[in-house]
DNA sequence: AGGGATACCGACATATCGTCGGTAACCTTT
DNA sequence: AAAGGTTACCGACGATATGTCGGTATCCCT
């Protein structure tokens, strides 16, 4: 039984992250957020996570700005549903439906989070 | 950034499920059942694997029967909710109600679904 | 005591992942 | 256009995770 890659690792996702909240950015500006005060190698680490990235088109590589500027290409709501995906493929059959029922029961999700949930089943109904 | 382990690596999940599927098993039964047609010298890996997840609580060993029997020492909802709260940490700043969100949106995710939720929902508001 | 099954421990092979070094390409300034 | 600094690119390496097994000690039954 081979093992399979992440398909994110964390390295990667951090990178990925920076782009989602900051929008298009440079490798340097990327640099000197995720590795502050660093001794400056690191821009080719940098470079190669984006590389892997743009491999697996989870980012793209604007290349009429010079620096190159980097654009996340995947919406943070997809990585979210990919990752739910998988973990109802490993140990619900690839069902999402159960992982709701303990996603509701946990401590955390409130009485509004409750309220919040049925206004949005109410919405789908509709559109259905 | 160092890199963290998978809690449970695809090997031992797939024993994990069998613990969970079939109730106490031997190791010689497990392996029979993940490894089928094998030269038997799987029965080491599968030791291996049960020993792994023993480390990490995930299982327990009888010792009073013989061969041994082994116990899942957590239920599938109790990973599957570690398996949500690792995702919501990386991808929502550890909040679950996001994720639920997107499950409900999914194309999967049917009127029934909907239905059956609005019911578990009615039923946490009565407890709490 | 003998023989077969089981348990245990250490070790290895492969692949992933985070990291850089070294070099080529580019732009700006003199 | 030559120099100098910045950026891009490519290959490679080290540490670690993970699946696998060999070899040996232990146990049970006859």
């Amino acid at each position: 039984m081979p093992r399979k890659p992440q398909d994110i690792p964390d390295a990667e996702l951090a990178v990925l992250q920076q782009l989602w909240e900051r929008g298009a950015c440079t490798v340097r500006q990327l640099t000197e957020v995720l590795y502050p005060g660093g001794p400056g190698s690191q821009n080719a680490t940098v470079q190669k996570l984006l590389d892997r990235l743009e491999a697996k088109h989870y980012v793209t590589r604007n290349r009429e700005s010079w620096p190159y500027l980097f654009h996340a290409a995947v919406q943070r709501s997809d990585v979210i549903r990919k990752s739910l995906q998988a973990t109802a493929d490993k140990l619900c059959s690839g069902a999402l439906a159960p992982l709701l029922t303990y996603l509701v029961k946990a401590d955390s999700f409130s009485a509004e989070d409750r309220a919040s949930l049925r206004g949005l089943l109410n919405e789908l109904d509709q559109t259905s």
